[in-house]
RNA sequence: GGGUGCGUAGCUCAGUUGGUUCAGAGCAUCUGGUUUACACCCAGAAGGUCAGGGGUUCGAAUCCCUUCGCACCCA
């Protein structure tokens, strides 16, 4: 064996062997289910950190259920995307001179499917190089038949009951890609602007009014002017009409306490067609809309002579004109928040439009009983719960239809001049509703579909039953064997819009959760604590990574410090930590793989006693580790097997077994040291999979069914508590001895005498391990003080080291004052609680126990302290 | 502006019901060590006003109030 492991062409290996052997493929049976849908990212995205991260956890949690004996389920896919595939498309048909107008619709699609097939989809593979054990033969894609049939079925469903509605609404309005967004999809920025005042003339009085807006552009659209009723500067506009400037329209002045009067000039201009609250405004006092924009948010015919020119090119000449007639009062510098395109950054328009909306109050109370009421579903931590609470009370009709292309038409058919519509799953079914609802001789020809396709959410919150066919064909096995899932493993930066809506979907739909458990991963960010993204290009390459630090190395480097929920600031070290750990596993193996074996010889106490007490720590850490894992504290369980493994398995046990330089090994401790080494690698698997599984091999030559991936988890033992502490006990001296060898240069392979007052009556079982540790030649138990020793104590028990050359008694008199000082002062603060009776007679019984034990235990080593201090 | 969360060692973070082992872990640092499985190593050490202030309690990193700083979500 090489001096360092080389994970690359193990980690193809491996991967391959499961592969080839099935291990991922789930298909129903007499088990019990572990299912995860994962996450479907981005069908144009590539692997980056965040994703590692996700998945990473979702392949632990996945792998170990497999080990506990699971059916484990792992269902992989990616989604489509609207606006981020539109985007690369119409970039695409960009460069080769073309828009997207250019194609029909159906052309667009095949472009689209053309760019999907060609770029998309990479992700997953990249997923494997990661390890992930996904099925992959059940690899789902939201624009898939069944997935787009159980698209339409739904909006259908929700259509019939009421829940969707079309409604005309201000919405964010992305004018580069003419589409609608969704609020989540716009980032507000905040940005240098300018206030202008600019005055209006108030009709038939020798007056002006001054108003402060942000965007004089849309002064083509205003309809009113709008003052606080209880603004006494203005009470005499009351009914009265303003001129617009410039356009010369009259507008009436109207009063509302919307209206801050301290703000600006505390008169408002009322645009209802560019402004949510002016609409609101607008409504309640029945005025006239003027929309001034078209879809690429130039101006439109109201915008008279500036018809057809950008509205930011508007805006500086508009003003120049208002100026120039003497309109403009002035400018002030102002600093707002703009609100910007998600995907193309474009500035959002706020833009009334008919849209279809989705109902979400009623849909949104089982989801809210379900996490916060009857806790069916978990949330880890719990501290996003609050969150959750606050969205989904305060939730509003979701926006459902996005004006593109790419996604699944919303399957609603005009006619009647669009005046009516049905809504149904096929043009001809639609033809049928049509002519019973309107008695109307209609041919298919006289329908139109809506051109728009849904949000992109509005098929991933089904996904958790879609990739079953739960939609379409509610009872069918897999559905009823897979469903409800047991993890959702996401970013909490899409409890909302994803998380929330799969509940809601999952009571809707199947009266069932769609998951139970619902892991929060925190954010991925830089070391100066910047979220990692592609437009700051401070993630790292991944697949880079996964090159320099093996896969294995990666995954550990991504969990040691993302405890669920908190943000993760990664570090390329933390890679490099999870490397040496790969190596320090397969060096452990290179040790024990180097021992000759030699079955005539006895097993040594030291190491009967070693190889039991590892037993017994295994066991202990193994139920920390379950425990860890029930709380999803991920991190938590790594280093504890971590720990278990370089700590106590590498530095401890097999340091005490390790036969002398090119000797033997008796048959006995070699036979248990492997299985108790197999047992590591079980419970490193799910973290480490790549190693594990090479060095499972390495051990023995396994058939097929015997593959770590598929083998068993490891079963609890009893915890022997008297030789954990015994070995505890035992580990305390020997760091003492190592501490003496390092004050006075004793080299380790030099062996030193130790004798021993044992006032602890300990288990002279541990002087094996004592010995071997400590290199002590002579091991001897004595009643008092040994002269020109060197000393020291492990609760009451003195040791004592004889050193060659003369003893620095000061020194020594110094070492014991201070712990004397040490203990009395400890002493001292135990009194002081115990005396306290208010103390006594309120603390738990084992509280008070507890102090008393301690009490005793330092009067005790006080007294073996001082007694020590006389006899210098 | 409204909401939520956070502030513990140089760094990243645990600290679960207020009470033992409560002030911890990993990394980094420093000291010593290599013909020996691993320098991707071994052994050891140092490092803290638990953000500041106040309160409740026999007892507070933990509960309450307040100030400061940071992050995220919503408008």
């Amino acid at each position: 064996m090489s001096t360092a492991y080389n994970p690359k062409e193990a980690e193809k290996k491996w991967y391959n062997y499961w592969l080839e052997n099935g291990y991922f493929k789930s298909v129903p049976d007499e088990r019990e289910a572990y299912t995860i849908v994962i996450p479907p990212p981005n069908v144009t995205g590539i692997l980056h950190m965040g994703h590692m991260l996700n998945n990473t956890i979702q392949d632990v949690l996945i792998r170990k259920a497999r080990l506990n004996g699971y059916n484990a389920c792992w269902v992989p896919g990616t989604d489509h995307a609207s606006i981020a595939t539109e985007a690369k498309v119409v970039a695409k048909l960009k460069a080769e001179g073309k828009s997207k107008y250019d194609l029909s619709r159906e052309e667009f699609l095949d472009k689209a499917w053309e760019w999907t097939h060609e770029y998309g989809g990479k992700i997953l593979t990249q997923l494997q190089s990661l390890g992930a054990s996904c099925d992959w033969d059940r690899t789902k894609f939201t624009l898939d038949e069944d997935m787009y049939e159980s698209v339409i079925k739904t909006f259908i469903d929700l259509h019939n009951k009421g829940l969707i509605y079309r409604g005309y609404r201000m919405v964010n309005w992305d004018p580069e890609a003419k589409t609608t967004l969704s609020d989540e999809e716009v980032i507000y920025q905040e940005k240098q602007a300018k206030l202008y005042y600019i005055n209006y003339k108030i009709e038939g009085l020798d007056e002006q009014i001054c108003i402060a807006t942000t965007r004089p552009e849309t002064i083509f659209g205003d309809t009113a002017i709008c003052i606080n009723p209880n603004d006494e500067r203005f009470t005499h506009l009351k009914g009265k009409k303003a001129i617009v400037p410039i356009i010369g329209r009259s507008i009436p002045v109207i009063e509302d306490d919307y209206v801050d009067i301290e703000f600006g000039t505390g008169c408002l201009k009322i645009t209802p067609a560019h402004d949510e609250n002016d609409k609101m405004i607008g409504d309640k006092h029945h005025l006239e809309v003027i929309d001034i924009f078209n879809d690429d948010a130039t101006l439109n015919k109201h915008g008279l002579h500036y018809e057809g020119q950008d509205r930011f090119k508007v805006r500086t000449a508009f003003t120049n004109e208002l100026k120039e007639a003497g309109h403009l009062q002035k400018v002030e510098a102002y600093t707002n928040k703009v609100g910007l395109s998600e995907r193309t950054k474009a500035v959002i328009e706020p833009k009334l439009s008919d849209q279809w909306f989705l109902k979400m109050k009623d849909l949104a109370k089982p989801a809210l009983d379900a996490v916060l009421k009857s806790r069916d579903i978990k949330l880890f931590p719990s501290k996003f719960e609050n969150t959750y609470k606050h969205w989904l009370e305060n939730v509003r009709d979701w926006n459902i239809s996005r004006q593109l292309w790419w996604g699944h038409q919303i399957p609603a058919f005009y006619y009647n001049d669009k005046k009516d519509y049905v809504v149904a799953k096929t043009k001809a079914e639609a033809l049928k509703l049509a002519k019973q609802k309107s008695g109307l001789d209609l041919t298919e020809k006289d329908l139109v579909q809506d051109e728009d396709v849904l949000d992109t959410w509005f098929s991933s919150w089904l996904w958790p039953i879609s990739v079953f066919n739960g939609i379409n064909e509610p009872n069918n096995k897999e559905f009823n064997y897979y469903y409800p899932t047991k993890d959702l493993v996401t970013g909490p930066d899409i409890l909302f819009f994803w998380v929330a809506r799969m509940i809601m979907a999952g009571y809707e739909y199947t009266d069932k959760k769609p998951f139970e458990n619902i892991y929060l991963t925190g954010l991925v960010r830089d070391k100066k604590g910047q979220k990692m993204s592609k437009s700051l290009g401070n993630s790292p390459d991944a697949l880079k990574l996964i090159d320099q630090y093996s896969a294995d190395g990666v995954r550990v480097g991504l969990l040691l410090s993302s405890a669920a929920g908190n943000d993760l600031l990664f570090d390329e070290a933390l890679c490099q930590q999870g490397k040496g750990f790969g190596n320090k596993i397969y060096n452990a193996f290179k040790l024990i793989n180097s021992w000759e074996i030699n079955s005539d010889i006895q097993q040594p106490e030291h190491s009967k006693l070693a190889l039991n007490w590892y037993t017994s720590k295994f066991a202990e850490s193994l139920q920390l580790i379950e425990d860890h894992f029930s709380k999803y504290r991920i991190s938590d369980a790594l280093m504890a097997s971590y720990k278990l493994v370089w700590d106590d398995f590498c530095s401890w046990l097999l340091e005490i077994i390790k036969p002398a330089y090119q000797q033997p090994i008796d048959a006995k401790t070699y036979h248990r040291i492997i299985e108790l080494f197999e047992n590591n690698l079980k419970i490193l698997h799910p973290f480490m999979p790549f190693i594990t599984e090479e060095l499972w091999h390495q051990i023995k030559k396994r058939n097929k069914n015997e593959a770590l991936i598929v083998s068993d988890w490891p079963s609890a033992e009893t915890i022997d508590q008297d030789l954990l502490k015994g070995f505890s006990f035992s580990s305390e001296v020997i760091s003492n001895i190592r501490n003496i060898r390092k004050q006075k240069n004793i080299a380790f392979k030099n062996p030193i005498n130790l004798s021993v007052i044992n006032s602890e009556q300990t288990d002279q079982r541990f002087d094996s391990i004592i010995s071997k540790m400590g290199n002590i030649e002579q091991l001897t138990y004595v009643d008092s003080k040994i002269e020109n020793t060197i000393s020291f104590r492990v609760k009451t028990n003195e040791y004592f080291i004889p050193i060659q050359g003369a003893i620095d008694v000061e020194a020594e008199r110094k070492k014991l004052s201070e712990e004397l000082n040490y203990l009395e002062g400890f002493l001292k603060s135990v009194d002081k609680k115990l005396s306290n009776k208010r103390f006594v007679d309120n603390a738990p019984e084992k509280v008070v126990a507890i102090e008393q034990q301690k009490k005793a235990d330092a009067e005790a080593k006080i007294e073996t302290v001082k007694k020590s201090l006389e006899s210098l």
